[in-house]
DNA sequence: CTTAATATATTGTATGATTAAACGGGTTGC
DNA sequence: GCAACCCGTTTAATCATACAATATATTAAG
């Protein structure tokens, strides 16, 4: 795969002593790396247009902290220098983190960061950018508080709607987990799979807009609560006691160990960030 | 206030011809409508930017179903003449609109609109958009079935972690309600208010994320509620016996009687949409 | 009929010029 | 001295045009 500095470079031909008076080589190879990740774990393998490379960057300084609540964004001029690309590709950008709630434009005033409260947070993009530096244990713990009001209610849905279908879905992901492990990234993108199934099966339309940030909150902190070297508990009996609910049609069931499970695993993780 | 027609075609000067080939002026008018109701309801009184208003229309068509799932949108160089604006500030609305989810583009392939189950449906741009038609029962009914999962909850957590500025705000929410009454805009305002601060008062920011979406869902149906000539109950009481579990810091009644609450207004809200 | 080279349409990027709004400061009038 | 007002400056917003890159469609070759 051609790496991002190379297309980055290949635009910024003629400004390179511009870029490396405000961006060292190391900090920009940094940020290099963080984009890719992201890149990897939201999945999407297809090239990405220079617009949305920059998006990502200038989200992810904001939404790390990077770039505090309240501070002005450099002017368009400044930006177009310091990224290297044009007006037009920088300004799409910056449309972007403002449909996102980060930012917000006004003439003279120019472009500042907007208060926490505004962000989207739950959306899969602003989501994923917080991941890229190590959460806090505060977003953990209310990622994990919003999963325990949401799943368990989702799943008792679940069990009442749910196609024959996607019982099997669910039992195709649960292979996977278990051939996998948690460890492994196959692993862990069954795990999403299976939670996302539970949201699609409730048949409501909003819960499943919740799928994306919370599979991609679930692909995280697995990763994390397996990044230390502690043991967390086996989660596949739960999972697959909660599969059984759901496929029984037992939405009181289903309620309870899809608490259970999530109980577990918010302790496990917990465990780790403290 | 300054028609957006009138600020439309000030930039389309010089293709009028053009505009009314493709889009009858009555047409025209009738969009207007639309993102002008859409401003109010959402509030921001600003001036507002020619990209934004084209990606509030071209917004409104797709979540309206007008333009369909997996259809494909104009080429950026019939975009440009429909809407008689530069191919910049059309390019910048689509971006706004791909970080939603609604549609995404691919060279050559031109762009497209997204499946329904990509959709950022709880993007508050987004739900605001699809109220600019009157929505599906399957809507409003899911919509309150998020409801009742998330806020019962949320007015648990608030009862525990609420501050005493928080308790007043909601006082001072109940009067303007009371004063007011649900039929004026005011009175929807303080409403919105009153479910806001619980979502606030989590003191968890992913809840608080689902502030403007719930908010703006409530502000709609409430609308929708009040819109037909029958008599709903009065809420009062039953928004008053909630403050007052909040404020004692009473989570079991607080959550009973949220859900009560959500209970009824979901009732009187179904009952004029059959 | 399949495959590979070529053409073409469409989005992506770059650049420069112009416009409009908000801010700061200075000026005028009282 | 003070207030209101005007004016230049800065900044984002818009326009126009050209060029690049690439996925699809077309055509040619085997």
């Amino acid at each position: 795969m051609r790496s991002l500095q190379e297309t980055a470079s290949g635009h910024s031909v003629g400004t390179s002593d511009v870029e490396k008076k405000h961006l060292g080589e190391s900090e920009r190879a940094a940020k290099g790396v963080f984009v890719e990740t992201v890149r990897q774990v939201s999945g999407s393998g297809a090239a990405m247009a220079m617009h949305d490379q920059i998006a990502i960057s200038v989200g992810i300084e904001i939404v790390t902290g990077e770039l505090p609540e309240g501070s002005a964004l450099p002017t368009e001029a400044e930006a177009v220098e310091l990224h290297g690309v044009s007006r037009t590709v920088y300004r799409e950008a910056i449309r972007a983190l403002v449909g996102k709630g980060l930012v917000s434009s006004r003439k003279k005033a120019g472009t500042r960061v907007n208060p926490r409260r505004e962000w989207s947070l739950l959306d899969p993009d602003v989501l994923s950018w917080m991941f890229s530096a190590k959460p806090t244990k505060a977003a953990v713990q209310s990622l994990f508080e919003l999963r325990l009001i949401v799943e368990p209610s989702a799943a008792a849905l679940a069990a009442l709607r749910r196609t024959d279908e996607q019982v099997s879905l669910m039992r195709d992901a649960l292979v996977d987990m278990e051939r996998h492990g948690l460890r492994k990234a196959a692993g862990r993108e069954a795990d999403g799979k299976f939670h996302s199934v539970i949201l699609e099966a409730t048949r409501n339309d909003f819960l499943r807009a919740l799928t994306k940030p919370i599979s991609t909150a679930i692909r995280w902190t697995t990763l994390l609560k397996f990044s230390s070297g502690r043991q967390p508990r086996d989660p596949m009996k739960l999972h697959r006691d909660l599969l059984t609910a759901i496929a029984d049609g037992n939405p009181v069931q289903a309620h309870e160990v899809s608490m259970q499970l999530l109980q577990q695993a918010r302790e496990d993780t917990e465990v780790m960030i403290t």
